[in-house]
RNA sequence: GCCGCGAUGGCGAAAUUGGUAGACGCAUCGGACUUAAAAUCCGACGAUAUUAAAACAUCAUGAGGGUUCGAGUCCCUCUCGCGGCACCA
């Protein structure tokens, strides 16, 4: 059989393609828009595996298909270039990341450029360019001019913040600057020992960095803060809003954001009968507060200091804290270790329903960063309290009845030993309590989130310079708007200085600048922004990309926003689709965007793993360049490879021996082409090519890439079977199969002397028809088991079926003894079942 | 521990969502073509029993139970694997 030359033509079409501007959207007024967004790649210096395009490959055939189907696509791709890798990688190969990124973005942008992906190029982006992160550092001031009005439930202009009156200046300034959605904060952070910077939850796994896999330290430093907290109700019930995105991203988001409802109980502190402070505990089970036979504290609760004096223990104490405070927060928080605490001898908490003191504890299980960092312990109804109560030889007291005397127990039941609440379900005891509290000013009710606010300092040079100055007498200044971008000082010594400052604080003469307020010298801010940054608000910029007035015209924006498909990898779910929805809502409530929402529908890439089981890494040596593929199949066959591996959202093993298949697969598709004639096909044939239009589109939409292959296979295997094609089943054939192989399909087109592109021809109707066959197979069982298929014309009657069963010799023996079957169960044109 | 997803031939997988289990492809084996190989074409390909061969039959979708005329699909229990969260009170 004759075989293809992909050498001959993949590079010659690809050339015309762009320079005919096939895929340059907003070139047409009356077409719906359809905007196709893959997630942008960061240009590392490995470059590409097979396993980076099939993200892309997918989107691409979406995005031909929808052309195809009259929409203006709106398909583009940039770069996501700033970050730590990309400095890792310079600081290796000892060459400046500004160049190093340049190249690798080259040798990415080749390696895609062969696979036949139709973006919009003239829209490229990258997060590095000035022209861009110019806008990402007036986002920030954006944030920095913001504050919550949680009444209202959005961010407003920080001119518009009500301030107590009778504050001094100092105490305005300070009143002000915890309203910003961008904040300065001494909290200690986590910091990765390894790559020298702090980072925020969300570059942790598992107490390590995720980048190098070093444990943390929490260090104290001072850092600029985004204000994601308040975004928490939005972020999370938005996902309602989200239909069109797989829940197991959403579940994933709901568990990062962690919600909890409860309540905050206020204790009287007392030592030797006095009183001497007041501590907030929070809780989401306050309906067992008559069962709460301990307080502990975290080692960093600030209450401490307030207390030291009276605590008679105080050596202890402190030691204790200062154990503590040498931990990491890995060790902390591992599960497995034993629960420790020192009581603090002489203090005594008062819980305020029943009047009497409970001993308080200082133990390291209970987090500084969540709640008051303060907790009621009730032993008999929370599986921690219960272990350390047990320890310290605590008493139990039982409040909620289980459904046996196992303790302890955490679920619902009726309250028990709880004075007014007796009687009362877990849920009404709730509301009751806190109605209770409320009154006596002992309580609210409150909620907490796991989700904290976003670290957003790095002290590394690769970054976009947070756009903020330091004046000894004027304090934190933003820089003016005009002044935007604050440039990247390009410096040969980049390397992190591991003290917790940024390098960038090296470089005198960018770092000394006046202040905007007083005109006086001052320091530029030397913290980066961190790698999530660019890549939090960059779909938008693709639509206005070369706008220098602002980062998205008002009516380019609310023409294409927002994104209709977004694909991209699960890992994800957590991080950039969090911060990219929590910046989108910010701007929306700007107005510089339309939608609440950023990303209409979403769907995540499964990984390709390496033919031995592995993933695919320079380690193991497994590593498939889709280069020398490209080479050897043709970047056709690689794409109908890769869509053909399995449901797209699975990962599946590379076997080049499959990818060989799919070639073979366009070999018969090209050998066909010499059984092309005018003449007409049976109805069978023509038939068949109907149904395979139909299915394609569907499983097209549906992400079904791999049954729209088998369907296409199926009904190329049937055309083999023909003497001759007929010209328009063929072409019709080629149409379908142009968004998997747009170069093949282009090739033949224009080889049966046809004008023009495939890509712009329009998707076929399905002739409904011709669609319906006269025939149908039926099923027949008897007792349920199959026993054998007839066919038949459609819509053939009960009676009729079983008199031709009645005299199909394989099939009437089944029919016992003549006997009328006791129930006959017929779906028509379907299946017929005797029960006898 | 909690939440979510999954388990189908030698392999990747299909199955109109309760109606012919294994489509399509890979690998393998046999045949054709060839001096030969590659490529290509034709054929076989879940297991078992019976048979000269086939037809037919029985079993079979991680395990065990259940619902149903009928279960890969629905329900219950369990095993294993993957992903997420995790001392979040």
């Amino acid at each position: 059989m004759e075989k293809y030359q992909h050498q001959q033509f993949e590079a010659k079409w690809e050339k015309v393609f762009q320079d005919n501007g096939l895929y340059w959207a907003g070139e047409s007024i009356n077409k719906p828009k359809y905007y196709i967004l893959d997630m942008f790649p960061y240009p590392s210096g490995s470059g590409l595996h097979v396993g980076h395009p099939k993200g892309y490959i997918a989107s691409d055939i979406v995005a031909r298909y929808r052309r195809m189907c009259g929409y203006d696509v709106l398909h583009p791709m940039g770069w996501d270039a700033f970050g730590l890798p990309a400095e890792n990688y310079a600081l290796e190969n000892k060459i400046h990341p500004s160049i190093a990124v340049e190249h690798n973005i080259d040798i990415f942008k080749k390696q895609l450029s062969i696979l036949g992906l139709s973006y919009d190029w003239r829209r490229e982006i990258k997060t590095t360019d000035p022209n861009y992160y110019r806008w990402t550092q007036w986002i920030f001031l954006q944030f920095y001019n913001s504050f919550y009005d949680r009444k209202a439930g959005r961010a407003r202009p920080i001119s518009e913040l009500a301030i107590p009156e009778g504050l001094s200046p100092k105490e305005r300034r300070a009143f002000i600057d915890e309203h910003r959605l961008a904040y300065e904060s001494n909290k200690p952070i986590n910091w990765c020992p390894t790559c020298k910077t702090g980072l925020a939850k969300e570059d942790l796994e598992e107490g390590r960095c995720e980048r190098c896999g070093s444990k943390v330290e929490l260090k104290p430093l001072r850092q600029w803060v985004l204000r994601i907290t308040e975004y928490a109700d939005r972020l999370l019930d938005d996902l309602d809003l989200l239909s069109d995105w797989e829940d197991s991203i959403k579940d994933m988001q709901r568990a990062w954001i962690g919600r909890s409802r409860g309540a905050n109980v206020a204790f009287i502190i007392k030592a030797g009968g006095k009183e001497i402070g007041n501590l907030a505990v929070f809780t989401t089970r306050p309906d067992t507060l008559f069962g709460c036979t301990y307080v502990a504290i975290c080692p960093e609760q600030p209450i401490l200091n307030e207390l030291a004096p009276y605590i008679k223990n105080w050596s202890e104490v402190e030691h204790y804290i200062y154990e503590a405070s040498q931990k990491t927060e890995l060790d902390r928080t591992d599960l497995n270790k034993d629960k420790t605490g020192v009581r603090l001898e002489g203090c005594e908490a008062i819980n305020p329903v029943t009047g009497q003191g409970v001993p308080i504890f200082v133990a390291d299980y209970v987090l500084g960063n969540y709640g008051e960092g303060a907790i009621m312990a009730v032993p008999a109804h929370d599986d921690r309290d219960y272990l350390f109560a047990q320890k310290y030889s605590l008493p139990i007291i039982q409040v909620v009845l289980g459904p046996d005397d196992h303790l302890p127990y955490t679920g619902s039941g009726k309250l028990v030993n709880s004075h007014f609440l007796n009687g009362l379900e877990v849920e009404e005891a709730k509301k009751v309590i806190i109605n209770w509290l409320v009154e006596r000013g002992v309580g609210e009710e409150t909620t907490n989130y796991r989700l904290e606010d976003w670290t957003f300092s790095r002290q590394r040079y690769w970054g976009e310079p947070i756009p903020m100055i330091h004046c000894p007498r004027c304090g934190t200044v933003p820089v003016p708007i005009d002044q935007l971008p604050v440039r990247l000082p390009m410096v040969d010594h980049y390397e992190p200085s591991g003290t917790g400052e940024s390098p960038l604080i090296t470089i005198k003469e960018w770092i000394h600048s006046t202040c905007p307020q007083c005109g006086g010298p001052a320091e530029r801010e030397a913290n980066t922004m961190p790698q999530w940054a660019g890549s939090s608000w960059y779909y938008l910029r693709y639509l206005d990309p070369h706008n220098d007035k602002c980062l998205v015209d008002h009516e380019i924006e609310r023409h294409w926003s927002p994104v209709d498909l977004y694909v991209g990898g699960a890992e994800h779910a957590t991080r950039h689709l969090i911060y990219a929805r929590f910046w989108h809502k910010f701007l929306y409530d700007l107005g510089v965007v339309n939608y609440p929402e950023p990303f209409t529908k979403l769907r995540h890439v499964g990984l390709i793993i390496g033919e031995d089981g592995r993933k695919m890494s320079k380690r193991w040596g497994n590593i498939v360049n889709p280069d020398n593929m490209v080479a050897q199949f043709g970047a056709d066959a690689l794409r109908l490879y890769e869509m053909f591996m399995g449901p797209f959202d699975q990962s599946n093993e590379w076997h080049t021996s499959g990818l060989k298949g799919t070639r073979r697969f366009l070999d018969k598709i090209w050998s066909l082409k010499s059984k092309v004639t005018s003449e007409v096909n049976n109805l069978e044939v023509d038939s068949q090519v109907q149904r395979t239009i139909s299915k394609v589109g569907a499983d097209i939409e549906h992400f079904k890439f791999n049954t729209a292959i088998s369907a296409l296979m199926i009904l190329v295997n049937k055309l083999s079977e023909q003497q001759t094609i007929n010209r328009e089943n063929y072409q019709k054939l080629l149409i379908i199969l142009s968004p998997f192989a747009p170069y093949l399909t282009q090739e033949l087109w224009s080889l049966l002397g046809n004008e023009g592109f495939i890509s712009e021809q329009s998707w076929p109707t399905v002739d409904e028809k011709i669609l319906q066959t006269e025939l149908t197979t039926l099923v027949v069982q008897f007792n349920g088991k199959t026993r054998g298929v007839i066919t038949l014309p459609i819509n053939t009657s009960q009676q009729k079926i079983i008199d031709i069963i009645k005299q199909t010799p394989k099939l009437n023996k089944y029919w016992i003894d003549q006997a009328e079957p006791k129930k006959i169960i017929f779906l028509p044109n379907k299946l017929i079942n005797f029960v006898f």
